[in-house]
DNA sequence: TGTACATCAGTGAACGCGCGTTCACTGATGTAC
DNA sequence: TGTACATCAGTGAACGCGCGTTCACTGATGTAC
């Protein structure tokens, strides 16, 4: 049948919004395309009305992701006091624990790199946009590098000793 | 047939060796099994020979892998000038595009943080060997991390000069 | 405003391919006597 | 030292499953008159 015009876009979003979480928790490769679409609350086959490909759903995702990231680091602002407010907050155990609604550059920045020209460019886009918010360009690309390896390193390692150690170590260095 | 005992060991150095490179390059999940035992100069069959699953060769894979950047931090020294020649030797264009024989933590740390404890614990090991040879321990997890997480967004975004912009970034920020 | 009809988001079965894994088989090596 | 035989790393075909994608079909919505 046909359904509302209406709540296309709404459902459209909803589908990139679940597949940006789903793919920050587990990857591009350990998500499937019916998983996203359920948490949708649509089935597998609508997808190919909404994306060409899983392909483009990933390029959308990450595109909305970074905005996301983007609007937080705009809330704090770019003085030095912002910056480490925010440095707290990333490199917290709860960033840590919930990928999922957490950094999208932390989440998928590997899998982004070995991906598509595509890809790289929703990436680097919402880089520049955070980047852009969050003051002194050098400064910024350095916090955001060591913020990055920190909670990766975080939750890499299986030791939750350890994994605090790191979240501390490089919030103390960062000030 | 029944095959050489003496040339057993070698054989399975070397699908580790391969697997780590391979795994580096494309990520656990775009290597196959048979593009590993290819590359070892084997067929797909023999693996179960040596491992019992996918999943123990990725452990090997990335403890092998672990233990080269260990050894090659060990060659520098954990001295205020080691540290920052291998700083400045990490974050080369060389280093970002050639990740299969590069760090494994910038190539699979997130492949790593969403896997099993048996191989978060490989990593981890591996991580400790490398503390163990770079110096004063904060310093050490510090600087671990900003490289890492330097090289990482070098190797997503798609613009060749703001990749290098990161990497000077980081390289001149860390001095 | 009412009526006829074309549209198209969504459904769910099916397709086809690739991958991890299994398995029957091989035959030189290593071992027991 | 020689001989009989068991072993087992390696081969290559096959299996089974999951996934991305396709497709025939549905029927309320939107549109033309």
């Amino acid at each position: 049948m046909r359904y509302p015009a209406k709540d296309t876009a709404a459902k459209h979003e909803r589908i990139v919004k679940e597949a940006s979480r789903l793919f920050r928790e587990r990857g591009f490769e350990n998500v499937t395309v019916g998983e996203v679409m359920k948490a949708a609350g649509l089935t597998h086959g609508a997808f190919y009305a909404h994306f060409g490909s899983k392909q483009e759903l990933q390029e959308a995702a990450v595109a909305y992701g970074q905005g996301l990231t983007a609007s937080r680091n705009r809330s704090y602002g770019g003085t030095k006091k912002g910056r480490r407010a925010y440095a707290d907050r990333y490199l917290s155990p709860r960033h840590r624990d919930n990928p999922g609604d957490g950094c999208t550059m932390a989440a998928l920045a590997q899998d982004v790199a070995r991906s598509t020209p595509e890809l790289k460019s929703a990436f680097e886009q919402g880089f520049e946009e955070i980047l852009s918010v969050s003051g002194e360009r050098k400064e910024a690309i350095f916090q955001t590098a060591a913020l990055l390896g920190g909670i990766v390193l975080a939750r890499a390692v299986q030791d939750p000793q350890l994994s605090e150690e790191i979240l501390r170590s490089v919030q103390q260095k960062l000030r």
